[in-house]
DNA sequence: TGCTGTTCTTAACCTCGGTTAATGCGCCCT
DNA sequence: AGGGCGCATTAACCGAGGTTAAGAACAGCA
């Protein structure tokens, strides 16, 4: 772990709310480097989870797999952000949940047990955590009312705003996963879009 | 308030996490019963959210109106859950939600700020509101996945088996706009189910 | 009793996205 | 150079659900 990466993850943290030096001398330790090969698993669904993450460098997908195999890549995971299979670490339950990378990608690795023990210790710290996860449920009450109100088109519109950087790092069928459509449908889409020009959309309120 | 509706609201938030006596008789005298009548609304867009209540008795609906006018159902409220404009509250912004009584309900209600600062003299109420926008967060997850995963049918079958009172007490065109459909749509579906009987759904993991 | 408003149903037509399959393109390998 | 593979595109067809509009059932009420 080099100080740039401690250096973020710290300062991530005191973004949400102010974390005292007693707390992060108490976090900081419990975090270990971690590299992932391009189609490495953080997750898989039907294990038992144990770890949170923070993504230094890279890229990662959640995503859901049925029974026939269909894939739904639920959400992108960049630098700066916080990646685990958190409905099974809450309920502490196996995981229906697959984390995978995209590319090479560097995360700071913890023990959700170890790392959640320290709320006892330290309210600041179990603070920060109900912040953040108030905010992700935000994020996913906008999610939820584009995948309802907005258009496939739409969706594409607010994907290529959300993660400008992610559109030319990997391939289009994980976008089009991610927009809950088909690689062809995807690809009618953007043909319609450079000979129409992007159509109006619904204002769903932004994240952030 | 009597006292079975403040034993109710001690009892909700103990399943969540222990709350100490001194935690409850700080948080006890901030809710006044409120009662509303079918129709009437608990929060409205565009305004700034401060309230958040309790349902003791009766059934609420948070709802986004498009600029055209349409509705799309996001969540129903009975006895025993929160209701507020969570978004705006937790980001201190306008709310875009508006949140209405379906039929006359009986409500705890208490002022979002004075509640949360309480959190900083009692640890343990901190700990169950992390706790309780955690559940939520998963039950957002999966409402997602059913989305994206599930045809209407697939939805309306689940939404049966959540809400198994609601059913009949509420118009069809509100379950339909929650489903993410038109009535006409519903009243299809339940056709074909009578007279098929209900076809074959994907397994997407359960809430609670 | 009839009028009115609300909700649900049904039918006819249309659109968007799914499905399947063929084609093309770039890239890696040997 | 040639073969193979993964990915994007395109076309043809299909089906679920949207749209519009017309009835049916029912309740409230003058």
């Amino acid at each position: 772990m080099t100080a740039e990466e401690t250096t973020l993850l710290r300062h991530t943290l005191t973004q949400v709310a102010p974390l005292s030096d007693a707390a992060w001398n108490d976090v900081q330790p419990l975090f270990r480097g971690r590299m992932l090969a391009a189609g490495d698993y953080f997750a898989q669904a039907g294990e038992h989870p144990t770890e949170l993450a923070f993504v230094v460098e890279g890229a990662l997908r959640s995503f859901y797999r049925t029974d026939e195999g269909n894939e739904y890549n639920k959400t992108f995971f960049t630098r700066g952000t916080f990646v685990g299979a958190l409905a099974g670490l809450i309920q502490n339950t196996e995981t229906y949940i697959n984390l995978q990378a995209l590319e090479a990608s560097r995360l700071l690795v913890t023990d959700y047990r170890t790392f959640t023990a320290l709320y006892n210790r330290h309210h600041d710290l179990e603070r920060i955590a109900r912040r953040v996860i108030e905010i992700e449920w935000v994020k996913k009450e906008h999610r939820e009312l584009r995948l309802v109100l907005c258009s496939a088109e739409e969706r594409y519109v607010y994907f290529r705003e959300e993660h400008p950087d992610l559109e030319l790092r990997i391939p289009q069928y994980h976008i089009a996963s991610y927009l809950g459509i088909t690689p062809v449908a995807l690809s009618r889409i953007r043909r319609r879009m450079v000979q129409d020009g992007p159509s109006e959309r619904q204002q769903i309120p932004r994240t952030s």
